[in-house]
DNA sequence: GCATGATAAATGAC
DNA sequence: GTCATTTATCATGC
């Protein structure tokens, strides 16, 4: 594959404060696809780039759609069955 | 513990932190021949396994990011020597 | 403490 | 836009 000669930069993944994601899940409820405008917003209250909300609502997307056919849990860290999902799975300090 | 994990009906590679060996061993063998499995083969192995689709894709995921790991540190400690390049020895 | 499976950001092909 | 992938990180068993 190409990764032996990459030298452009990739840009260092750096997760989330539990603000910023507890915000955009908010948003995520009301709407699984986000306006540009309103992507513009969010990206400037939470300190994030607006191409930031584009790629976590597309990665959001697709989390979604696996839960949905996945369906069995049987993964190691599942939400607790039962419970009213609590989004997110983890996700501790709000300085990341 | 976070989650008590309650034991579901599931029959297949249960929530264990480690796949049997058996699973192991398969996935390793078509890892070899290709690290790079279709979604049909990814489905086939997972019927073979007794995992998801996803539980394939994870380990052959962390396989290949581990194993570039592995050489990469290989490249380091010989750098004008010959690194061993791909592979690693514990799959 | 490390191996290992799963997940969260980020990239790129299409 | 989707989607497979990479990279870093998390959680856990041993």
């Amino acid at each position: 594959m190409g990764w032996i000669a990459r030298n452009v930069s990739r840009k260092k993944r750096r997760p989330y404060t539990k603000t910023q994601t507890l915000e955009l899940e908010k948003e995520f409820l009301y709407n699984t696809y986000i306006t540009r405008e309103r992507r513009l917003e969010i990206a400037r209250s939470l300190s994030l780039t607006d191409r930031q909300v584009k790629i976590w609502f597309q990665n959001r997307r697709m989390k979604n759609k696996k839960q949905m056919n996945g369906g069995t849990p049987q993964t190691m860290h599942m939400v607790h069955p039962g419970v009213v999902n609590v989004p997110m799975d983890h996700c501790r300090y709000d300085v990341c | 513990k976070k989650y008590p994990l309650p034991r579901t009906i599931w029959d297949g590679e249960q929530k264990t932190h480690c796949f049997k060996e058996r699973t192991r061993g398969l996935l390793r063998e078509y890892y070899l021949t290709d690290p790079y499995p279709n979604p049909n083969k990814k489905k086939e192995l997972a019927q073979l396994t007794g995992l998801t689709p996803t539980q394939v894709g994870n380990w052959f995921k962390n396989r290949r990011q581990r194993d570039r790991a592995a050489a990469a540190k290989n490249r380091n400690c010989s750098i004008n020597g010959f690194g061993s390049e791909e592979g690693s020895d514990k799959m």
